[in-house]
DNA sequence: TCTTTTTCTGACCGTATGGTCAGGTTGAGG
DNA sequence: CCTCAACCTGACCATACGGTCAGAAAAAGA
């Protein structure tokens, strides 16, 4: 389990942890400052002194800026992935569907810089996960776009175009990151645990109600979804 | 309807149409290279190439990059707010929200870069456009608000939040511009026409189920200004 | 303690950027 | 044709940026 240097002598905990500290401390800065102001926006000097520590202090851990920014980027996607497996072992789209609105929903409130990261990344047309999309996001949707054309053979839900309906699915959790600030202006103040709550019902109740299943009327409790913290 | 100089000259077409035309171009160019760098990562000399015109010139239009920002940031809006008004005079919910998914996920599909730029903007905290949110916007949401509201006393359609259910149309529509791209190799390709009608009809389709109102199996033509509902 | 490796950092460098400006060009009015 | 304001632009400037590097400091092993 230990690693080991090129020389290879053992590491032990001491500087590892310290390592692993280190990269976790510029990596949330450097999410929050990607998310405030793009990549192009971003500047070194800001992450460094976000993060606490002298800009070359940064480029010992990460060589470049647009390696630190794929780090962001690639750990975002992994949360984004390990959610999308709620969807798994459903037994229909009230469950399966229903829990993917929750889990998107929470990441859009616990990992809202990600998320914008994510966002930017796309929306400039995925310079550094553009082999990404190709492969495992395509497969991934592939996938569940089969599961939810079952569902419909199986009478399940009304018949819809499954990939248009995941888009919806993205659309309408990942907005509440995007466009957390407008709706922040709209709402008057940050979304308290009650908006939130909201959010999840309005969400899952139009959309189930609009693939033609019952939207659960007997309100569930707050899921222990874990939320998939690295 | 001649404009005058400081000077009391009356304009005289030529060289008002050119500068006009110019402006035109520049804003184009600046809208796309906004959207796909960002405004951080935009070059006052990449938008001036894309416009064909040297970079001294766009300074001679727009005193700073800011405020060349700020106009194509603006137009947008100018755009989205007209987008709005196919909501008012509606008879329901199936006309006024029907008709507003179709205008929107049009403006997603002709003003992409637009959207880009807008969704860009909110999303770092609407540094430029802070005041249309707080006044403009919030304004518009009211009223639409308490539109869907009546709707809803009215038993047109079922009890949802209004303000969740705007925030799920602008999401639902606004995902075409903002991810087009990753919606494009999902797709393998350019949505075509025919998959431009099938988001449009997806879209509609779900959520004017989701609220409870008939999505209008029969594809109705255009419609008339006055639908015969009360 | 001494040696080696890793970690850390102030100072520095080449480049690209937003913006300026002096002076040239154009075209409308007289 | 002349005048003058509007329009245009190459050359230039100060600054800020990403990145480098020599060498100090700290930790680990022997």
């Amino acid at each position: 389990m230990n690693e080991t240097t090129a020389s290879g002598r053992p590491k032990n905990g001491r500087r590892t942890a310290n390592r692993k500290a280190n990269e976790e401390t510029i990596l949330k800065a450097a999410e929050t400052v990607f998310a405030e102001a793009g990549f192009g926006g971003a500047t070194m000097q800001l992450i460094a002194d976000m993060a606490g520590l002298p800009k070359a202090n940064l480029h010992y851990y990460f060589a470049t800026k647009e390696a630190l920014y794929r780090a962001v980027v690639e750990r975002i996607f992994r949360i984004w992935l390990a959610a999308a497996n709620v969807m798994d072992d459903a037994a229909g789209p009230a469950e399966g569907i229903g829990a993917y609105i929750d889990a998107k929903l929470e990441i859009s409130r616990r990992h809202a810089n990600g998320s914008k990261v994510w966002a930017s990344e796309v929306m400039h047309g995925a310079p550094v996960i553009q082999d990404y999309l190709e492969t495992t996001l395509r497969d991934w949707t592939a996938g569940r776009a089969a599961v939810i054309r079952r569902w419909i053979a199986e009478g399940k839900m009304v018949e819809v175009n499954p990939e248009h309906l995941l888009y919806m699915l993205w659309a309408a959790t990942q907005h509440y990151a995007d466009f957390g600030h407008q709706i922040e202006v709209l709402n008057g103040g940050p979304l308290s645990e009650k908006d939130w709550a909201a959010a999840k019902a309005s969400v899952k109740e139009i959309i189930l109600r609009g693939i033609g299943v019952d939207p659960a009327p007997s309100r569930r409790e707050p899921d222990p979804l874990n939320p998939p913290e690295t």
